[in-house]
DNA sequence: GCGACTCTATGACCGCCGTCATAACGCCCG
DNA sequence: CGGGCGTTATGACGGCGGTCATAGAGTCGC
């Protein structure tokens, strides 16, 4: 139970969380996942013995956890720290896969929230943390930029909320349009929130510091 | 029931609508899909030879044509012709449903994305009908309340979007808290964007003054 | 009566699913 | 060398999936 192997169990999840992403949780096979990770059959049951409720919920929790930690790289790779420039980023994301892999995969959460949240109460639950894990750093991430900290969790659902929309409409559709759009209309919102010059930049907060325009 | 008797197949398609909206696609069975219409199952391959694929991709366009036909009942309903009070009108659809029958069931649409935008072409293109039918009219109603007509479109996309993520976040957090959420940091964007005083409005007399607050 | 047609009814086929049972392998420890 | 244990390897089982094939009911014009 080390961590010195970098990547028996670990590939199982990810290549859980991928096919998810495609697919859909009920026509992702466990034989399937196995095999897309190049891992044994036997693992499965040796990896996790909680059968398929628990390896789904590994792969939405790495999701989750994933989608986190990109806010945090977002927020140190913007030239301007803005929560417009933020939303963007998130979005980006998603049209630069769409124009270089094709419309194939959505999100792994949204994924497990359709297919299991009527009947794997377990399964719905860690989508919800997985939604929490990604918001949290957001409303944060919001807050270091300026926005009222009443206000950052708020933003932080509607952006969450929007960003997932447009996914589901850009790949019905096959077009970014969707993507683009809602960055486009959505972004004045977000910036007409910043009420204080923008404290600390990610992560380290309290510090005032002159707001850098463009 | 008198209707028991009149609608054989569009009871199957409606069925099909609300099981896929609970469960998703892949795990809606045919067999499933008739029992809970009350009907006989061999009538699946009578006015569905093309399979599955047929009936889901009418259960889906069913969706499109009604939340197309909602939006038009919703302006009609509304004391102020507001593009806040349209959105939030579409939004408490939701958390109505939500609060009085549970979590249990989300957009068909949305699941006929999920599930098989990757695998089946010719659903994937039954959703992306869908979401046109039902942007459509809303960006007609947005014109119609003064939102320029270039703008109108887009907005529209950027409403169906966040309601459909809000959704998926309520029915993983069991808790409406995202649909209100997005309706009260979204209205005073949608309201904003009018700028004319709400023209031809269907039916009702156009009032003076731009519309404010909800 | 009698086709013809629409609809219903049922059973079988084949395949994939998740899970379990069982056994072998690989390697370090004693 | 001989266990012990984490891991891998197969095979079987029961169930459900969509679809096909075929035959039965009901009804209507003639």
């Amino acid at each position: 139970m080390s961590e010195r192997q970098r990547a028996p169990r670990e590939r199982m999840v990810f290549s859980a969380a991928q096919l998810i992403r495609r697919d859909g949780v009920n026509a992702t096979g466990m034989r399937e996942v196995a095999a897309h990770a190049g891992a044994p059959r036997g693992s499965l049951q040796h990896y996790f013995p909680g059968g398929k409720e628990q390896l789904v919920g590994e792969a939405v929790a790495w999701a989750g956890r994933y989608a986190g930690n990109r806010i945090g790289r977002f927020v140190e790779g913007l030239a301007d720290p803005t929560p417009s420039a933020l939303f963007a980023a998130m979005c980006a994301q998603w049209t630069d896969e769409y124009e270089r892999d094709g419309f194939g995969a959505g999100c792994p959460v949204a994924a497990a929230t359709v297919d299991r949240a009527a009947a794997d109460d377990a399964t719905r639950a860690a989508a919800a943390a997985a939604f929490t894990t990604w918001r949290t750093p957001l409303a944060e991430a919001l807050t270091a930029m300026g926005v009222p900290a009443g206000r950052s969790a708020a933003l932080a659902t509607l952006m969450i909320s929007t960003l997932e929309g447009a996914i589901l409409m850009a790949r019905a559709e096959q077009d970014v349009r969707a993507l683009t759009t809602v960055v486009r209309e959505l972004g004045p919102l977000l910036d007409a929130a910043v009420t204080r010059p923008a404290s600390g930049e990610p992560g380290v907060s309290g510090r005032p510091g002159p707001p850098r325009r463009s």
